[in-house]
DNA sequence: ACCCAGGGTCATA
DNA sequence: TATGACCATGGG
């Protein structure tokens, strides 16, 4: 069975699924929020969180900021972690008020505003590509978990690429599409869709839209 | 009672 | 550089 190549894998994603509408959020500021919130947890109980600082009226770069870390991290709880998390969302409310919000941002370059999230504690890899892809329209393709395990099922990578090895293959393979911004924000949403769907319990691919392609090297996580 | 979820940091070897 | 511990809630 011919390997398939990931301009392909998303192809079949999309006639499958269709567009996916992302990033759930009514701002770029909310991506950011969201990015945060959403590290190792389930987007369902990050909405919850941000539906509480909604409430509060504190969804906001300054309001974060200025709150006492005790109501901060009271609102975040539905999200998990929510110390660490709170910490982290102030870091990040610093940054973006420090460098003139989205007006100011949004001129960067897009290297050198990957550095600059990348500098920010508790802003990971794939947080800051969430934001770059999601909140600043950058072409930048974002790699998480369920990334890592549709391409190892289908033999397409090794495993053990790091994550700039792997963000650099892919975007290589993509390079022919004309817009490529719209293709990964695409893609990236088609493959939660795609793990969360049916890919999460079963290895073997069952009902999975890339079934003919699936390598079933059984459990490679 | 487990396991997982749209990660990242820190301490240790 | 490479693991392991830690953070913590909610759903299956």
């Amino acid at each position: 069975m011919a390997k398939p190549s990931p301009g392909v894998v998303f192809d079949k994603l999309f006639d499958c699924y269709g567009p996916q509408h992302w990033w759930p959020a009514d701002s770029p500021f909310e991506v950011i929020v969201g990015a945060m919130l959403t590290q190792n947890t389930a987007w369902v109980n990050v909405e919850r969180a941000i539906g509480n600082l909604r409430q509060a009226n504190a969804l906001a770069a300054d309001a974060i900021l200025h709150a006492p870390p005790r109501r901060l991290a009271q609102w975040l709880k539905p999200s998990g972690y929510f110390n660490v998390k709170a910490k982290r969302l102030q870091h990040v409310c610093a940054w973006y008020l420090q460098h003139g919000e989205y007006a100011g941002l949004v001129q960067w370059e897009t290297p050198p505003l990957r550095e600059s999230l990348l500098s920010v504690h508790g802003v990971g890899f794939e947080t800051a590509d969430d934001i770059l892809l999601y909140a600043f329209s950058r072409p930048v393709f974002v790699i998480d978990a369920y990334t890592r395990r549709i391409f190892n099922r289908l033999d397409l990578i090794a495993g053990d690429e790091s994550y700039e090895e792997l963000r650099g293959h892919i975007e290589r393979s993509l390079r022919r599409r004309v817009d490529t911004v719209a293709i990964y924000n695409e893609f990236h949403a088609l493959i939660v869709r795609h793990a969360k769907e049916v890919c999460k319990v079963k290895p073997d691919c069952d009902k999975c839209v890339l079934r003919r392609y699936c390598a079933r090297k059984g459990l490679s996580k």
